[in-house]
DNA sequence: GAAGATTGAAACCTCAATCTTT
DNA sequence: AAAGATTGAGGTTTCAATCTTC
């Protein structure tokens, strides 16, 4: 277990009390903070459905659709029918719902302004960051949880394989020499990674596989460095996290392989990919390495596998590292 | 309104979101989430009542009793009476609770550890930083909610000289020469500061004084240095931040009143008042200034109260003040 | 049959009133 | 009268079943 896990619970469990253990609606404002929270959804994204509302607050669609009648009830939101199709109720806010919205950022702006006006201004960065990496992490955690991660069997290699011929076919690759399509080993993934040297993993969702990614002795290049290798996701699974946790557990596979180093090559239009690399600490290279045969790649990373992963984010860190774990009484 | 309010605002909502907008219960825990509270808090303090409970888990007191008498039923905890006070019920857990609580603990570890190995270490720690810091600032933000702070009347003198003289005597301070009991000014504090070179500031609950300080100019001292003086609070109402509101207030009336620098003397011993001083960036001094006739005070500090405040905190800050606010949508 | 939305039943939380003991 | 605890009424949430439209 991460050391900082109890320290964590504790402080959010008093964190949860104090936003409201349920109801933290203001009573002068004559809403109930489902409605509050419905409010600002609808002015954040300017139309939505009962489901769509019941997504985005993680709450029953049963709780949206009350919610949702409460507020055209009290005319703060109007439903307009699909002409398409008749299902489905689009919801927009009216005048008076702007207004209402207006009296709901007033308090709770006040309030939070309360608590923050109690910090130093440095501390309040703090706060910002803090919350927002939790509330991704925990939000990721659960996306990610009805996904599993295991190294690949023999019976998947028809499923990667069309994940791999799918993906490479959104960016204009449709086979040839020079592409990784032309290897031969993409029909046969299973057979062409042999632990521990070689691993591939794969991403199951309820035994459909929809991801996967590896590594592999670098061809051409020294023993003590691997090549990251076809690391593809199904678009409807993307932006969940689980690139990160498939990099990740291949990077610490590689390194209890006895690799030094990571080498990778992909392509320029790949950017949220190039972006997680970056984020992992991958440095561009001017030039490819090795004898990979993809000419088509335009873009190559290396990492040093040395000790523990480099530190992630949007690049403002550096100093001050590893805080100590303040205990919270 | 503070820069951040806006993204802390959104951070917030998406973590209340993410934690259970209301019953975060893990379903095969059989226990509902206001039950699990209560568990985790009867393993802490080892024995409550259902209003200690209450006002812990900030839930209204019915609630609690409802709770309790759930766990009894269910055999999770135990009423002993008060042999003293038959209206108390004392709650303990029972080996049975204790074993439920494993099976809570076991869950909620999993969960929050599922979340943070989504994170780098530093992340980690920022993010045990951030929700700690906020949730302390929402607690104070809201026990203050009641406490007003206003200048000093002159209906306010009986209470104000008997607070003083109330917490001198807590440290063993009985009057006499070389003491602020000793001055003249305690029973007619009204008088004696008169903006805005000199203010003294009180704070009130529902219309009782509970607490006041204030600033004067430094006898014997040059023109830019101001005494900050009496600052003091009924015993029931330290703890809740106060302090900081109200030196934050004489601080910055100070500099506008022209001063550029602050002194003060205290004690030794009264040490939750040091702290505080020395959140707010003032440094100790050696000996002490100008000619306040305090001889019982061993403590000195100055402040210079040249441009913003001094980063409050347990002085392991530093480096990288001021993180930009990242835009969290 | 599946997607979008709704409704009924059971459990929960709060507010206000009430009961018991000090 | 005040403190500690309990009870009744009303509103909320979820789960499961149902309705309507594609």
């Amino acid at each position: 277990m991460i050391a900082e896990v109890p320290s964590v619970r504790a402080a959010s469990r008093q964190l949860v009390r104090e936003l409201g253990f349920l109801n933290e609606a203001f009573p002068e404002l004559e809403c109930t903070a489902a409605q509050c929270h419905a409010l600002l959804e609808l002015e954040l994204h300017g139309v939505l459905t009962a489901g769509e509302l019941a997504e985005i607050l993680l709450v029953d669609k049963s709780s949206a659709t009350r919610v949702v009648s409460q507020l055209l009830e009290r005319g703060l939101c109007d439903a307009v029918e699909d002409a398409h199709d008749r299902r489905r109720r689009r919801l927009v806010l009216t005048a008076q719902g702007r207004a209402r919205l207006e009296r709901v950022h007033a308090a709770a702006n006040r309030q939070v302004d309360g608590a923050l006006a109690l910090l130093t201004p440095p501390e309040r960065g703090r706060v910002l960051e803090g919350i927002g990496l939790y509330a991704k992490a925990l939000r990721r955690a659960r996306l990610q949880a009805g996904y599993e991660l295991r190294l690949i069997r023999a019976e998947d290699d028809p499923d990667v394989a069309r994940i791999i011929r799918s993906v490479l076919g959104e960016h204009g690759i449709c086979g040839g020499a020079g592409t990784a399509l032309g290897d031969a080993e993409v029909s046969a993934m299973s057979a062409g990674y042999r632990p521990p040297r070689a691993q591939y993993f794969v991403v199951v969702d309820r035994g459909r596989v929809v991801g996967g990614g590896g590594f592999a002795p670098l061809a051409g290049g020294d023993r003590r460095t691997c090549e990251l290798r076809k690391m593809y996701f199904l678009p409807d699974t993307r932006g969940l996290g689980l690139g990160a946790r498939l990099l990740s557990t291949c990077l610490e596979a590689a390194r209890s392989a006895g690799y030094a180093r990571c080498y990778l090559e992909t392509m320029q239009s790949m950017e949220r990919a190039r972006r997680l690399y970056e984020a992992f600490g991958f440095r561009p290279l001017t030039a490819p390495e090795g004898a990979t045969g993809h000419t088509v790649c335009n873009a190559w990373y290396a990492l040093e596998l040395g000790g523990r992963e480099q530190s992630r984010g949007r690049g403002r860190r550096g100093r001050n590292e590893a805080l100590p774990a303040s205990p919270r009484h």
